[in-house]
DNA sequence: TGAATTTCTTGATTTATGTCAAGAGCAGGC
DNA sequence: GCCTGCTCTTGACATAAATCAAGAAATTCA
């Protein structure tokens, strides 16, 4: 079983027989360092999975980049409102390192609704569960000091800090690259 | 047409015959102000139609309550978590003011999926939505600072600020009482 | 390898926001 | 209608975090 399967089945529930099938329609893309998966005002017609490398979401904001979130293996890429509503894609998608992704089209999602009956009904629970992470990370902004915020970050996802510039996670924490470098001195000793 | 049904029209996007299929499973129910609709660590095997008044959602951090949303006439109330992975609910739900709810069991709302054969879909865009809705949220709290937070929602939803009490607006936009006092003071010459 | 560029850290300072405490205003229950 | 609690505001002060500026460290790339 590759990455991917190992993946969606997780993610997913499905028969390791709906399983090849899905991952079928998957194929392989390289990303460098630095290009981009998709750029903000583009139309979002394709669903990313990361099979390695790092890859950083964000958006442009009165001449500053927020990182919304770094994805790594394991996750999947997309700008969701875009990808379903075919709207003007929000967020920009971009490799922090070389990357290898599977990559499924738009065309391609449509068809597996076809070939999985049960699809939409595991989409839905897939899309459920992101809502739920979103909700958590909403009262982490609402209830936790900056502090607290890079500690649980810290605790549980220590492999981002030495892979990914502290500018990046000092924005997706909602602060400073300059507080950061305090608080992690502070940690650290 | 109720409103639950022009909500439900204008949410999921259904012919009018499905419509009033929807609708019929959903009762009327009564809050008194201060009720809980859901507690945490309860199980939320019931889905809610916001048709008139006020309620909230809060969860206790450390002895104290954070606010997450207020929702208000046209929202849907839900722990969805639990009422989708059968977990504990990790949200209160209290009406702020007596409340009409239209409330759905989840018995009921399996049956939903066996009448309109697309539900499965119509509910992935559904929620797919409010994962946008709080990607937004995310934001807010990454790129923008208390007054702004203030300001937005005073603009976007004037209508909270004489019905709700100004301590809970507070903790949903991630500020003290005491600062949302001093930015609507400010702001208001 | 070494120059150029970017990123990170540190210090000084300012600003925003939180905390604590007191009193004013309001609302609900008797 | 009038206590009794809540809720909101305000002031004084403390603290967290942002800003600005400079230099150190790391990385990129020729």
């Amino acid at each position: 079983m590759t990455e991917l399967e190992k993946y969606i089945q997780n993610s997913f529930a499905v028969s390791k027989e709906d399983l090849s099938k899905i991952s079928a329609f998957f194929k392989p893309v390289l990303l460098k360092k630095n290009d981009h998966f998709l750029k903000t005002g583009r139309y979002c017609d394709r669903l990313g999975f990361v099979q390695s490398g790092l890859i950083r979401e964000y958006v442009t904001i009165d001449g500053k980049e927020i990182t919304k979130w770094i994805s790594t293996q394991g996750y999947f890429v997309v700008d969701l409102s875009s990808f379903l509503f075919h709207r003007a894609a929000r967020w920009n998608i971009q490799a922090l390192t070389d990357c290898e992704l599977y990559v499924i089209d738009q065309k391609d999602y449509q068809q597996i609704g076809n070939v999985i009956p049960s699809w939409p009904e595991l989409e839905k629970l897939f899309i459920a569960k992101c809502f739920t992470v979103l909700e958590d990370r909403i009262l982490t902004h609402l209830s936790m000091t900056a502090e607290q915020r890079y500690q649980q970050l810290f605790t549980y996802n220590k492999e981002l800090f030495n892979q990914v510039p502290l500018q990046y996670l000092a924005s997706m924490l909602g602060m400073t690259p300059e507080t950061l470098s305090r608080l992690r001195k502070k940690s650290i000793g």
